[in-house]
RNA sequence: GGAAGCGUGGCCGAGCGGUUUAAGGCACCGGUCUUGAAAACCGGCGACGUCGCAAGGCGUCCGUGAGUUCGAAUCUCACCGCUUCCGCCA
């Protein structure tokens, strides 16, 4: 959420500042909806006092045991119009809310202009692509080769866009997530969480995903009414650890590493990346979060996204990092990078990471804070990103690792986690 | 699922219809004392919103939401959470 402040004294700036990521702010409707709120709540709030202070009155009155039948009937008078301004004000506050709820960061000064993934810079290319003297083949045909990917028995027991992985292939995607845990933990300082795969609505809201983009969750009804959400990403309930909190400035930053299955609706991308399990219902992610000072949220995106390259360069895959122009942004976000992993059978990098700063929009959402040196409560900044995206992870070792008879070399740092197996071939 | 108890500021904890402006303590900040520190003593110290150039004023908040009342932390109802006991259970 945007700071009303910022809303109120500097409209015009910021709705140009959202214009560069194409979204229109609605100017008029947000001056006459603070127009009107301004002109209810101080009315509203003049009553109350008055009512205040007479009430008080009658306690004193009857303490002194005078008459307060005068005084009843001069408070009595407000009742009808104070009980009708609270009810329009509640109303309008909603309202107010609602609108400013939907609106998205501001993208920081650094983010480079553009209207769509055209516009996204790269920052830097790490390692080069193999070359292959075969025919390479992708991760689809690689693993049903190998016997270990099987989209259609996925698709029997669950529908499409689902994965069942068995045997070598299954245990190297797990190597893949212990791989990232342990080394976010032991090399990266971040304190290893494990959390909650359904969460509530205010969770959901906390991080940005509700009110605007319920379509992309998976919903879960509950008998008493109420609503749990699939996570769609470790990010909320990791996040959400600080809701409601004032954190004691001495323990930050807060660093953790959190490894979850992570479940999207993916509406809206029907045809899109049907075949294999680069877009699925369900995938595994390591997802890292951090809780930090204001001053030093910039610094901590650096290190972030540092990390998660880290991964990819220990497993030698080669990748570039984009930094996302303001148009093909998130909703909560101030500035993203996104890390792409080479892909051979797909000759092109594709998404892996995406590392962000959202500064204080979703510590206000969650009035998330510290007590800073002054000793007043102060919104933290949060961060996270993937490190990395496991399932991703798993397309791409299989594809760069693949050999010209079909099988898979196992990359040196995962053979700890595979019982020394060097290469995974068919059985 | 059944029964009982309990949810109060950063933390602990009193208050159970009107001088509550939420006691007291801890923590924290400032001061006195001290070579310095500790202790002791003195003083300060909630959050959010809003009006105002400012000084400051006003409003809301005692788990959440409704209600009773001129007035609710305090009374009523519903819900949520926690604790204990019983039942069931990986």
């Amino acid at each position: 959420m945007l700071d009303i402040q910022l809303l109120r004294t500097q409209l015009d700036a910021v709705a140009a500042r959202l214009a560069t990521r194409g979204t229109v702010l609605d100017v008029e409707g947000f001056k006459v909806l603070e127009e009107q709120r301004k002109q209810l709540q101080t009315r509203t709030q003049d009553l109350q006092a008055k009512r205040n202070s007479l009430s008080k009155q009658i306690g004193i009155l009857k303490g002194k045991g005078e008459d307060v039948a005068p005084v009843m009937a001069e408070v009595a008078s407000l009742g009808d119009q104070l009980k009708a301004d609270e009810d329009s004000l509640a109303q309008l506050l909603t309202r107010f809310n609602a609108f400013v709820a939907v609106i998205p960061n501001l993208p920081h000064a650094s983010v480079p202009l553009g209207d769509d993934e055209r516009g996204n810079v790269e920052v830097l290319r790490w390692g080069t692509p193999k070359a292959f003297d075969f025919a390479v083949k992708d991760h689809v045909d690689l693993g049903s080769a190998l016997g270990g990917l099987d989209f259609e028995t996925a698709t029997k027991i669950s529908g499409s866009r689902f994965t069942l992985m068995q045997g070598a292939i299954a245990r190297l995607h797990r190597a893949l997530a212990q791989f990232m845990l342990d080394t976010h933990t032991t090399e990266h300082g971040y304190r290893e969480v494990y959390a909650p795969y359904l969460v509530n609505p205010d969770s959901m809201f906390g991080t940005g995903q509700l009110p605007k983009f319920e379509e992309d969750l998976f919903m879960v009804p509950r008998s008493d009414g109420t609503k749990l959400y699939l996570i769609p990403t470790a990010e909320v309930p990791v996040t959400n650890i600080v809701r409601d909190q004032i954190v004691a400035a001495e323990r930050l930053p807060l660093k953790f590493v959190c490894h979850t299955p992570c479940f999207r609706s993916e509406a809206g991308s029907y045809g899109k990346d049907t075949r294999g399990m680069i877009r699925q219902h369900q995938f595994d992610k390591v997802e890292l979060v951090q809780l930090v000072r204001p001053e030093q949220s910039w610094d901590a995106l650096e290190q972030l996204t540092g990390h998660a390259e880290a991964i990819l360069q220990m497993l030698g895959l080669p990748y570039r990092k984009m930094a996302l122009c303001t148009g093909d942004m998130g909703f909560s976000s101030a500035k993203t990078y996104d890390l792409e992993v080479w892909l051979p059978a797909q000759n092109t990098y594709r998404e892996i990471s995406s590392c962000s700063n959202f500064e204080a929009f979703q510590a206000r959402r969650m009035q998330a804070r510290f007590r800073n040196d002054a000793g007043k409560p102060e919104l933290l900044h949060t961060l996270n990103g993937s490190g990395l995206a496991v399932g991703r992870t798993l397309v791409a070792v299989l594809e760069n690792y693949q050999n010209a008879d079909g099988s898979v070399t196992v990359p040196a740092v995962l053979r700890g986690y595979m019982g020394n197996l060097e290469r995974i071939s068919a059985a």
